[in-house]
DNA sequence: TATGAATGAGGTTTCATTCAT
DNA sequence: TATGAATGAAACCTCATTCAT
């Protein structure tokens, strides 16, 4: 006695679609929370709303549900952003501080913050994942802006001795504000001295911005004292 | 020999007294490199050259285990860098970039930087970590810079609107590059892009200083420029 | 087989619900046989045909399996006497005989007395058992035979001073024997003082009801005899 | 440099005279209180005042140590009865209760008590403790009160069907009352209803006494009222 | 003789994975 | 497709026993 219409019906195949993505979610938040190792698959399950059983139907291993988890959240934001810095236009410190702050408020606010945290956590285990992670993040991010302290050097806006290091600068920051999020941020640690993520971002650009402004021909430094 | 002589050989001894240390040292490295939950008492044990049941003999359980290592391996490289710092006198930025470089290339290459990796990945599971990590870590680290950089304000050498986000913008690369040590670069990860970490500590301080000292009254551009 | 049916197959269900029984019984036997630390969860595991793994499906640890055998194996058999006390009519020591032998010789014989061996065994590791015991077995046990003494007594069959050290010297032979089956004879020492169970009950309750016959104004001093 | 005179010193000869004693007791203490299996071979140590090595010069094993307990503290206890049950004179009655409250009043108080609980709980995993104890304790116990039970039949004092039978009628509650003693009355078990031993030693022989007597030809009924 | 650090077999418990239904 | 009972390898931890001093 099927409680819905057809055999195949429309109900069990929207779960049996929805399941892959269902599970990554749980999986993702668990491991995350918790790390890698000290989560039970059963866990992932039963956050999924399924039974252990139905995990194995869609994720051959426990490790292979990583790897799902850390492809399936990956990539997509950080590919957007090199759309949108690409198509931008203006004053190249405008322009970046505009991709850097909605950009990555959007990685900061998702799940790609957490994956930053599970994969700085998971690397030495699971190597694997780390050629995956150069490849789709790091390469394309230092890509976006190292390219974009490039075009601010060449019409004189920025005076940069060494760009990478510059990038280096520029995000690091913004990664582990990621990764404090799910860690200490996660657990009411340092309630006293608790960061606000896009007051921090918008004062951490300024100050830099600032610095490669200074000795620059052009610099544009209005831009960035409005924020 | 006396009977009743409460003095086991001295070789005995000395062994007991090392072990604490060299199961502390053992325990850091592989809690560091995989994790606290994906690591076995057992392989602690062999590591520190001894066998599982004299862990226990020092340790009372695994869990007492990584505690004794984070309140070990802290606490002491912070403290050295707050005295260092009171005790400097100069143009700021110069005393400022001295100490940083000195004090945070010693943690980047002793043990202490991989506690960071290891607090961020177990805070969550321990939380216990987290209070003692603020109180040792984070509160004198932040005390250190922001110290300073009000130092440099009240003597005209900065120009700084919010002195938390620039002494989060000084240290967090520095930190993110204490955990990059322990994750991607531990395992041989984006090889062509690898950071050398003493000529990016000085691009980055040298960035962020020329931020600092823009608009301000007396800034002593020269002295980072030399670095 | 419909979808979202909650109904596995029926076998997997019985078999889910005789588990935890069989497991009892299995703890039951070993636990009396080697004393509760002396035996392995794997060794009750095996012995009720499952797997170490399965035993922690039901049963959380050891200890709490403990405590279940003990409560399990408890209660209903004191009460089912106390029902047949309270009914019985006729003269008193007639009545307790009867009582005494029917009902101990099914105590005896059944899983409560190796019961008996395993609280004395292990009431001093585990006190909580203790309270149970009283709760569930002596004071029930004891008003039962307390109640049939004082009938005795009132109705002038019985010359008692002291009931409660009488139903003692009734009752504490017949909890030894128990005792005993589970310790002496289970390993076949004394095979040649070997007491015959039934036989002692009927002699030692002779013996006893003698004894407090004597100096009773109506003795019905017949009725055991022919026992 | 000794702290006492000559080099085999008195005090260490002492002290080392005395260990086995020493450990013995602890040994039986502990084992009788948490039986043998839950009982470390540290703790007899450290309840004897030496330490774990000190344990294996005296005694190969743990095993051993539990043989040696109960061979230690067996036998002596019944054979002193044996002697004064030889040696008494007068009403069968009346020898009899005063040798069994003084005897059994000694051995309820003494170590022997424990003995019993200890034999009882680990006959079936040492069966070589039953072949000792039916040895030492059983057949001389029962043969002094049999003997009693069979003199006073031979003077008429006695009516007696089954002696074997009457001798466990008798000797049951004092066992059980060693028993009690180290497992419920030891933790405060059942403190409403707790039994003082000799005042039940008394009314348990008493009532005994009146059913041996009862039809007797020459009952001695006033030897034992008195009590 | 006495110690107690060290060992490692063995116990309890967990959990990834399987599989009958 | 979904379940969850069952498994057993493997983790944590204990403790009887040894042995260098």
């Amino acid at each position: 006695m099927p409680p819905f219409s057809s055999d195949p019906c429309l109900f069990r195949r929207r779960r049996k679609e929805a399941r892959p993505a269902e599970l990554l979610e749980a999986a993702l938040t668990l491991f995350v929370e918790k790390g890698f190792a000290a989560t039970r698959s059963e866990e992932v399950a039963r956050a999924a709303g399924v039974s252990k059983g139905t995990l194995y139907l869609y994720f051959p291993s426990k490790e292979e549900l990583l790897k799902a988890v850390i492809q399936h959240f990956l990539g997509t934001e950080i590919e957007t952003g090199v759309q949108e810095a690409a198509a931008a236009d203006g004053p190249t410190a405008q322009v970046m501080e505009k991709l850097l702050v909605t950009w990555w408020t959007r990685i900061y606010e998702g799940p790609a913050s957490g994956v930053f945290k599970l994969v700085i956590t998971e690397v030495r285990n699971f190597p694997e994942i780390g050629e995956f992670w150069v490849e789709r993040v790091v390469a394309p991010g230092m890509a976006i802006v190292s390219g974009l302290l490039r075009r601010g050097v060449e019409r004189g806006e920025f005076a940069v001795d060494d760009v990478e290091s510059a990038a280096h600068s520029i995000l690091m920051p913004l990664i582990l504000l990621c990764v404090h999020k799910h860690s200490f941020m996660a657990c009411g640690i340092g309630k006293d001295m608790e960061i606000d993520p896009v007051q921090f971002m918008h004062a951490h650009l300024r100050l830099v911005f600032a610095g490669l402004q200074a000795g620059a021909r052009h610099p544009t430094s209005t831009t960035v004292q409005a924020a």
